[in-house]
DNA sequence: CCATAGAACGCTGTATACAAAACGTAGTTA
DNA sequence: TAACTACGTTTTGTATACAGCGTTCTATGG
């Protein structure tokens, strides 16, 4: 592969998909609200702004229709899905089942990871932002997944768990939350600590149905 | 083909979306071996098969990769997935549990589709072919869960059923599985007219555990 | 006979082109 | 004013073009 003549690589490859970087790229836009809900997408005039054409753009577009965040209509073209709380309403009990699932299914191996989730966790109690917050989280639960070896379960929460961060902004602008959160992360590290899995379990489920009613409530006041 | 005298019939437009039929054709192919596991997508070969253009054809295929029939890598471009017994053992769990959570949620109303889930069983115990079999199959199952009102969680639950159909040619290629089946069906109508939701929830995972153990089996040994 | 360099070809990933549907706009009628 | 229509402009859905990486085939040397 070196070359002596040229031992620098002649051009090593810049991007590795540009549709996967394209759907990055929107993903931002949408999670961070610079492209609203409800808002229609000129294919065009966001490929000009992204610096690409609009072939992988549409590829990327209809990666995310399928993550949910963006719907198609005939002949109207991609808009970005409106923040609704029937999703919440649909996605948390999904995310949660699976998420038990995993643990259940990896449960003699959670403790291994039991210092990590500590780690995490502490950081995601001081966190300033809801971007830092999320973030973490995010971490906290895709570590406590981590020991699971069904690759299209985690992949599945993976994605779930996208739907829902737009929504998860909501939740994380209150610090008061994010300490509750905190607080019950700490408790199913408690009970796996304790080798009981029901009780982690349940703590688990806890902390979604928590996570759920506060965000609907968020959003039904505002 | 166009007839410049003739301006009234303008070839009716068939389709909804190109790359909506083409999805349908590749998951044909895929799913009756005509595309075996592995194999190779010549993307031009293909596209010129079934008379569309190359755009279309990737974005169903960027489709199928999403439900996990195909795979990509780059500059190689599109493989079938193979056949694999790792994927059963993956997606078994998670769409027992799913159905579960769906049946659990809409329980009360399970009763208003008793009695098709009772027409349908008897139909799917009678079928000659696998094709018709696993049609069956999966239309009483879906009938089970129709109560749900999460339409992402059958959103899911559809999808997954997609990835497991070309093992389940080799569940129902045999017939005294079928009838297996067809009884398990019938406990877990029987649980629901009881109105035992806890006997219903454990014969819908009997169904899935036994199936996912015969398909394992099956595999195993061809 | 096998191994290998290199050239020719093919394929993918991306860009661009084009036809038809959707949308906007201004003018017309009631 | 409100509804409708005719027409020009956008925009989508699909087709085609093109550059560069991979693959294959051939011919040469050991």
């Amino acid at each position: 592969m070196a070359n002596i003549r040229n031992p620098t690589p002649p051009k090593t490859n810049v991007h590795k998909r540009l549709r996967e970087a394209l759907r990055l790229s929107l993903l931002d836009l949408i999670v961070t609200g610079k492209l609203k809900g409800g808002e229609r997408i000129n294919e065009s005039r966001i490929s000009r702004r992204l610096k690409a054409s609009r072939t992988p753009l549409r590829e990327a577009l209809l990666h995310l229709e399928r993550e949910g965040l963006v719907r198609t209509d005939l002949r109207r073209g991609f808009t970005v899905e409106p923040l609704c709380s029937r999703e919440i309403r649909e996605i948390y009990p999904i995310l949660a089942h699976l998420e038990c699932l995993a643990v259940r299914t990896s449960f003699r191996f959670v403790t291994t990871v039991l210092p990590k989730l500590n780690r995490i966790n502490a950081e995601f109690a001081r966190a300033r932002t809801p971007g830092r917050a999320i973030k973490l989280d995010t971490l906290w639960h895709n570590t406590l997944m981590s020991q699971s070896k069904n690759a299209r379960l985690t992949s599945m929460v993976a994605t779930l768990r996208l739907a829902i961060r737009r929504y998860e902004h909501f939740y994380m602008a209150d610090s008061k939350l994010i300490h509750i959160s905190a607080a019950q992360h700490q408790e199913i590290i408690a009970a796996f600590r304790d080798d009981d899995l029901e009780a982690g379990i349940r703590a688990i489920e806890e902390n979604y149905v928590f996570g759920m009613q506060a965000l609907l409530r968020k959003m039904g006041e505002e």
